[in-house]
DNA sequence: TTAAAATGATACGGGTCCGTAACGAACTGG
DNA sequence: CCAGTTCGTTACGGACCCGTATCATTTTAA
């Protein structure tokens, strides 16, 4: 069983969750900086740059910078593989759970009021 | 009837479907862009530049700024309000339009492929 | 008629991000 | 060992965005 959406659904969750994400002036994230992100916390490790890059389809010094920033706001953490020391594993920390968390419940209360709320 | 999603969902909801816009470098609008953007297509004009401001919580030089870079994408158009020569009405356009039903359908497709590819 | 208010645009200084190119450090294979 | 490869970072010039303060235009009201 998939989860059916209107057209029109569709676009008012994009809508409202953007909105409240907006309006909560929450540290604020580029598409590229959420998708890292939430790669990060979905998908089993190891994540490196190069991998990430790969996935976004962007160049290295793109997922470079968004750790930087992402660092900068404890959402996310670097550190040296040390079985080939010239790789980067990014690793979640306890405040990007955080975040990754009231995302989740964002977008869910959104979903849930869409259609009371049409 | 709502649309009932998990957290989990949620977040790969969010995920798949940002991955996706970061990929096809579609114009790579910010939140608020989006936000403006959608607000302008889903909802009754008139939308004043004021209005926007309001309601997302922000000054009225974000919206100017966002109205100028989307009005070089021609995703909306300004127009002077003949009633009061001191207001601007922010107005659809057809490329506005396909560029937010493709992102409809983006969200769709990946809202139906959730519980089918987990 | 004229002072005040309202609207959107602009100037400014500061910050972030972009892609290209170059770089140092670490590994690999001959 | 040592040249070549791989990895992540940094430097650079340019573009965009931010919030504050100010501006011109238009409307309102005394």
């Amino acid at each position: 069983m998939a989860v059916e959406l209107t057209t029109a659904e569709a676009l008012k969750l994009w809508h409202d969750t953007h909105l409240e994400l907006v309006r909560d002036t929450e540290p604020d994230l580029s598409a590229r900086q959420i998708t890292i992100l939430l790669t990060v916390y979905l998908e089993p490790p190891p994540h490196t740059v190069r991998g990430l890059a790969a996935k976004l389809r962007v160049t290295k010094p793109v997922i470079t910078r968004a750790l930087d920033s992402m660092g900068r706001m404890d959402l996310v953490n670097r550190r040296r593989d040390p079985q080939d020391r010239r790789n980067v594993l990014v690793q979640r920390t306890v405040n990007g759970s955080l975040f990754v968390e009231r995302l989740a419940d964002t977008v869910c209360q959104r979903a849930a009021r869409l259609r009371t709320m049409m």
